[in-house]
Formats: C-alpha cells, sequence, structure tokens
RNA sequence: UCCUCGGUAGCUCAACGGUAGAGCAUUCGGCUGUUAACCGAAGGGUUGUAGGUUCAAAUCCUACCCGAGGAGCCA
C-alpha cells in the first residue's frame, strides 16, 4: 500500500509508490502525455501521466483537471535530471477531489490590486509563498534569539486607554461605553515588565491610523519591542545588531534557494551584514553630511531634488536611501533631535537638545527597519515632557510610578517585522510581506 | 490630506474624434518530454459612474467614485 508523504519528502521514497494529496499548479500536455505542475503546501512536483499506463477514469480525469483542481496522486518516485527537483512522479491513478472551475489567477501578469482582491488565492502563489514561508522563520528566528539571550516573552496589550507617545493617529473603537485606542507600541508596558523581569520582549500586532500611501506602511503590523532594565544606548545598539545577524544567519541558512532561486534576491549585501560591525553615525554628522551632499548636487542642473537638508529635522525617505547608499549594511543613526522623538526618549548629556535614540536604517533604500533608545529615568523631567506634549498626566501615572518606586535606566527598540522581511527578500512593497495586508483603503479579505 | 498617473473582454493591454482589437484564460480539435508548451477553431463588451460638447465620444470637457505611485508621518 502507497504511502501518504508530502512533496518535500519524496527523496526518501526513491523508485516506491507514494500518495500525494494538493492542488494542480499548472498543467501542459502533448497528445498521450500530460504533464501536472502539483503542489501540497511543502514543494511543487511535476506528475506524469502516460495515457497507455493508467486506466481510463484516470486519463479522463487528467484531461479535464484544471487549474488549482485539489485532486489526490498515487504514483512512484522516479529520479528524473529533466526536473528543477531531481524527481518526479510516474502517475499510476489520480483523483479528483474537487474540480476548480475558472480560477482567476493565471500563470500570466497582473495588476496589484486584482492581486491583493485576490489575495486569499494569492498566497498559493510561489513568489507569495517563499515569502511567508520566509517570515515565518524570521518570527521564529526572533523569538529562539530573545529566548536565547535569556529575554522572558511579555505582551503588551492591544487595547489601550490612551494613547502612548501621544504622536500618531490612532485607531479608536468602543469599549463598554468609554473610548479605547488599539495600541501603537507596547513600549511603556515592556518598562513596567523589565522592573519585574530584566530583560523583556513583546511580539504583536500594532496598528496606526494615519493615511500613509507609501510601499513602507501598513494600518496593522507586527512590531518586536525588547526592553532591558540597566541597559543604556551603546548597548542597545549591540543588542540590535547581535538580532539583525541572527535572524539573517538563520533565514540564510534555510532558505538560500529561496532566496535565490524565487526571489531572485542579491545576496551580496545579506552576506557582508552577517559580518556585525554596522556604522554608527552620530545624527549631526548625518545631518552634515546630508546637507553638503544636497548642495553638492544643487549645482548639477540636471538635479531636481532638494538642495538642503535642514538640520533638526528628521529624514525623509530621500535622505534614508541618499545615506545608506554611502555603506555596505545597515547602520545605526542615533542621538536625533528630541523634538521630533517620542517624550520619554533620555535627552543627551552632551546636548540636551539631542535624545539617546537610534534607528536602524537598512541598505539599499529600504530605510528604517528598528527605532529605539535609551528611557528618560528621571521624573521631574518626564513629568516637563507631558505637558510639552500635551498629553493628559493621569494617563500616565503609572508610567510615573515606574520612576517612583526603583526607577532605573533602560533601553530598547522597536522593530517592524515586516520591514525586515521585505529587505531581507529584497522585495518592492512590504504589503506582500504580511498574509493579508490592512492599508488605508483595503480592508479586504 | 496634497501632488502625479490611471480605470476598455475573466486577466494584461492596444485603439487617442469615424465599424471595439490582441495575447493569455475558457470551450472544442491535434501532438510521447512539456516547464508562462505549441498548432488550428469558437464563444466572450452598457469602454468606472453621471452629465456636457459634436453629425459622430473609449477618445474632448466637468463632477464624482475607485485604484496605483510619491510626499508628509512613522516600524
Amino acid at each position: 500500500m502507497a504511502e501518504y508523504i508530502r512533496i518535500n519528502e519524496v527523496a526518501d521514497y526513491l523508485d516506491k509508490d507514494v500518495v500525494l494529496k494538493g492542488w494542480l499548479f499548472n498543467k501542459s500536455g502533448k497528445g498521450k502525455l500530460s504533464f501536472l505542475q502539483f503542489r501540497d503546501g511543502s514543494g511543487i512536483i511535476q506528475a506524469v501521466v502516460f495515457k497507455t499506463n493508467v486506466d481510463d477514469a484516470t486519463w479522463e480525469a487528467a484531461q479535464a483537471l484544471t487549474q488549482e483542481s485539489s485532486l489526490i496522486v498515487t504514483g512512484t518516485v522516479a529520479a528524473d535530471t529533466r526536473s528543477k527537483l531531481g524527481f518526479e512522479i510516474q502517475v499510476k491513478s489520480l483523483e479528483i477531489v474537487n474540480l476548480s472551475d475558472g480560477y482567476p489567477i493565471t500563470p500570466k501578469e497582473h495588476g496589484s490590486n486584482f492581486l491583493l482582491d485576490n489575495r486569499h488565492l494569492w498566497l498559493r502563489s510561489k513568489k507569495q509563498h517563499a515569502i511567508l514561508t520566509i517570515r515565518s522563520t524570521v518570527a521564529l528566528a526572533i523569538r529562539d534569539f530573545f529566548d536565547g539571550e535569556g529575554f522572558v516573552n511579555v505582551d503588551a496589550p492591544i487595547f489601550t486607554p490612551n494613547a502612548c507617545e501621544g504622536t500618531s493617529t490612532l485607531f479608536q473603537t468602543e469599549y463598554f461605553g468609554d473610548t479605547a485606542f488599539l495600541t501603537q507600541s507596547g513600549q511603556l508596558y515592556m518598562e513596567a515588565a523589565a522592573a519585574a523581569f530584566g530583560k523583556v520582549y513583546c511580539f504583536g500586532p500594532t496598528f496606526r491610523a494615519e493615511k500613509s500611501k507609501t510601499r513602507r506602511h501598513l494600518t496593522e503590523f507586527w512590531m518586536i519591542e525588547p526592553e532591558v532594565a540597566f541597559m543604556e544606548l551603546d548597548e542597545d545598539m549591540n543588542l540590535a545588531e547581535r538580532f539583525t545577524m541572527f535572524i539573517l544567519e538563520r533565514v540564510l541558512e534555510k532558505h538560500r534557494d529561496l532566496l535565490v532561486d524565487v526571489l531572485e534576491r542579491d545576496l551580496t549585501v545579506l552576506e557582508t551584514s552577517l559580518k556585525g560591525e554596522f556604522p554608527r553615525v552620530h545624527y549631526n554628522d548625518a545631518a552634515d553630511w546630508l546637507d553638503n551632499f544636497y548642495k553638492e548636487k544643487a549645482k548639477d542642473p540636471e538635479w531636481e531634488g532638494k538642495t538642503e537638508f535642514e538640520k533638526g529635522g528628521d529624514f525623509g525617505g530621500d535622505d534614508e536611501t541618499w545615506l545608506t547608499k554611502q555603506y555596505d549594511r545597515p547602520i545605526f543613526v542615533h542621538r536625533f533631535p528630541a523634538a521630533i522623538k517620542a517624550f520619554y526618549m533620555e535627552p543627551d548629556p552632551e546636548d540636551p537638545t539631542l535624545s539617546l535614540s537610534v534607528d536602524m536604517l537598512a541598505p539599499e533604500g529600504y530605510g528604517e527597519v528598528i527605532g529605539g533608545g535609551q528611557r528618560a529615568g528621571d521624573l521631574d523631567y518626564l513629568l516637563k515632557q507631558i505637558d510639552a506634549h500635551g498629553l493628559p498626566k493621569e494617563a500616565f501615572e503609572w508610567y510615573l510610578d515606574l520612576r517612583r518606586y526603583g526607577g532605573f535606566p533602560s533601553a530598547g527598540f522597536g522593530l517592524g517585522l515586516e520591514r525586515m522581511v521585505t529587505w531581507i527578500t529584497g522585495i518592492h512593497h512590504l504589503r506582500e510581506t504580511i498574509p493579508f495586508p490592512r492599508l488605508i483603503n483595503r480592508i479586504s479579505p
């Protein structure tokens, strides 16, 4: 009796009869031969049906098969050098489970809107399958990394009574007659947890209601936020660097073939990044470099971009791209102006207009992947900041308690999972790195 | 929210003031090694919506709807 196996196991069943269950990816034929491209989620294999070797019912079933019909194939695993996998299935019998009628995603080009409307089916496509497989590996690597470094996973709430940072627009919802918001960051909760466990991280969905319309934004995305008690900025950067290297190492080890064959990713930068030693650039130096760069560019009559960088401001997409182009691996830009960062950032003792904050910018134009820093430890400073940002003090009383009862320096960062996966896979738009993207103007499927 | 571009067959696009078209998909026929197979045939349309200009509008004008790219903001 043939054994039911998955396609990624066929190498262990050479010349044996097996049963495979899955879907028809594509089909071609030539007279009395039918070639079925067959997938089961673990891989794709070609199943060959030769009319004179099977009964009429199987032959007719093979002819009737349509794209994405589900079927059960029984056949012999044969070595074949013409197959990319090295194997194919010589079909003995074939049973249609469900005949698909008019599958919308044909093996031709499609527009992004059409594909997003059919996201529930698009997931079956090779490229999407590869991206989401890598996402799964990245997520597991993240948990393994923190677990290996002695962190405790403490997840933050999703319903929150107030804006965490007071900077971005939040989704508002009703909560038993009161107003609640969907979380924008677990950061403040992680500080509370750090006082209980020392090293903690949360891993969960995050929501932003800004009407952003770029390839780097989702309204619902997954964020990982570690927080470590008694850690300062330099060590925070060390942690982010080790963390990034760990993820890259894991993905390159497990999915080199998906990256190269399916996603056509140039691995040069990823492999360079494995060496670590990410450059650390002071905000002032980055700002001066950009200003100088734009002033040089302005001399070129063909140049249509900006002609100066105003020091004290945040980086825009172009700024990040030009800056990171100077490097062959991710960089840390540290000590951003306090005015453009969240209220809880520790001021730089050397220049209080700056903050002990850091962004990790991925190369190749992918930009900010990680944002973090050291938290303000002084109660009076925080009170002033809450006031200056126009935030309701009552809502932050519990947070201020952390300064009243055994205050401690701490630092951490937030990683946008989808941005990391976008950079690693080298795709253009981060909407393909989450199974069901939520974008401005898109909440289905 | 602002700027730019777009909406024509199931899908991707062409036709740019004068008979609505192709490739793929679908259906039928042919082929023993295909890989986005190939060859032959057939079916498939209220050109995003509502007005307007014109002898004549997919094409020009106005408004609205929807989408894409970018900006701002951020992970």
